[in-house]
DNA sequence: CACTAAATGTTATAATTTTAACATTAACGC
DNA sequence: GCGTTAATGTTAAAATTATAACATTTAGTG
């Protein structure tokens, strides 16, 4: 509850915004304090500035942020998410024009994209384009517009028009909900028109769901399930096999 | 040079991939080896993996990636930086709709930006998106296309045509070179079609620059001096100063 | 001006991370 | 199988970072 502590974060804020990182001895002298004050600034008031081992870093980064560590269960959780990737992995090849849906899902996908030579991702998300922009070898494609921070993707007027007007080999999409009657849904409206341009003009179309998604109905329908060319899903048990005489969609479980 | 080293890091690399950290502890158990080790695997192989204080991140996310942390001389580097966003905070206004160029120069503004209760930040680029991305209180539109990673920015054919569609209040553009004759220019082609629209839409337009580009002639040029309304530099010597009568763009130095 | 309380500095101690050295195990060629 | 080498594990010491307690300064108030 300081004026000039909240000055300094602002500072220090302001330092970090370009990216980097800035040591707890760097920061104390620049605002010409001590190493203390910035660690009590920082414990007291709360920031997007985050400490992590004596360097200051921006907690809102992605890559830095979730401070709450992957722990054991967490990296447990992230092993179901990574074999549902790599099952969805298996349909990828050499040369593909992949579109990436938004969502955490798909996410344990992109870093495996390295093991190619050649490959075009399309999406609309932010948190996809930066793992991927990091890739050397994968060519990047964001579909623009105004940004929806609650999916971290972008919507626009035009995006159908222009995920059309593009090559797309196989449309990688995640759901919120997945049910046989009701179809397959997400959170957010706006993710809806890209989906369903992505599902549109794909050639080869692929639903990847955990299985802790079926008989869910999320507020935003975008596609029957017999639009999908295949389910990757995880869980070998009843719920997922009982889709698997429905529509014209092998199921991959 | 160990096959199962760089198996380890391709494991780890996956797990990081959907951001967050990983506590190296967690790491070698998630490996099924000694903590040791992973630290070995680390400093023998180049990876994008780094160890910042116990703490495995990727390092080509900003906000870690440049593990040369802003020393003292860096610091004053970026102050030099940050006066020069500062002298072009002084003409952004509440409700302003900005279009924000590519590069490192306006990366200090961006921050500042949240300060103001209701803005609209336009840009094409990455780094620029992921920082507004963080604002809560400024709408983000982002022009999507090919991605160019030696930029950090996107480009596409109607990238024009999506500027001129936006009401852009102020354009702050940046230049990597401004000579009196020859212009204002920079390095990359795909850059010149967006900053020329913002330029032909915007009702004002901010040359951003530090003195050291002038008298410097790049690949790309865009724009003629006397294009701009306002020019923001921060050298104060005779440098700038001989560019004060010209065109009809007073000078702020 | 003296008094009070908040803010900051200093120091010592505890916890953690890093480094280095050496021990052990696994892999490979002969 | 034996010997050699690389890979990994273990341990102790050094360096760094975090925490807590107390000292000092600063700002505000009557």
């Amino acid at each position: 509850m300081n004026g000039r502590s909240a000055q300094r974060l602002a500072k220090l804020q302001e330092a970090l915004a370009s990216g980097g990182t800035l040591h707890l001895r760097d920061a104390a002298e620049l605002c010409d304090v001590s190493e203390m004050t910035i660690r009590r600034d920082l414990t007291t008031q709360a920031s997007a500035i985050s400490l992590l081992g004596g360097r200051l870093v921006m907690a809102n980064y992605p890559g830095v942020t979730p401070i709450y560590d992957l722990t054991e269960q967490q990296a447990s959780h992230y092993q179901a998410k990574y074999r549902l990737c790599q099952r969805a992995l298996a349909f990828i090849e050499e040369g593909d024009t992949l579109f990436i849906d938004c969502g955490s899902t798909l996410m344990p996908l992109l870093s495996q994209l390295s093991h190619f030579n050649e490959l075009t991702v399309v999406t609309y998300a932010l948190n996809v384009a930066n793992a991927v922009a990091a890739l050397p070898n994968v060519r990047l494609v964001l579909l623009g517009g105004l940004f929806y921070p609650a999916s971290q993707s972008f919507g626009s007027d035009n995006m159908a028009a222009a995920i059309e007007r593009l090559g797309i080999n196989k449309a990688l999409i995640s759901a919120a909900g997945v049910d046989l009657e009701r179809g397959v849904s997400c959170f957010h409206f706006h993710e809806v028109a890209p989906k369903q341009a992505a599902i549109a003009t794909a050639m080869q179309r692929l639903l990847v769901v955990d299985a802790s998604k079926f008989g869910v109905v999320r507020p935003a329908y975008f596609a029957a399930l017999d639009n999908f060319d295949v389910v990757v899903t995880d869980g070998e048990g009843a719920h997922s096999s009982q889709y698997l005489g429905c529509g014209n969609a092998p199921l991959l479980s």
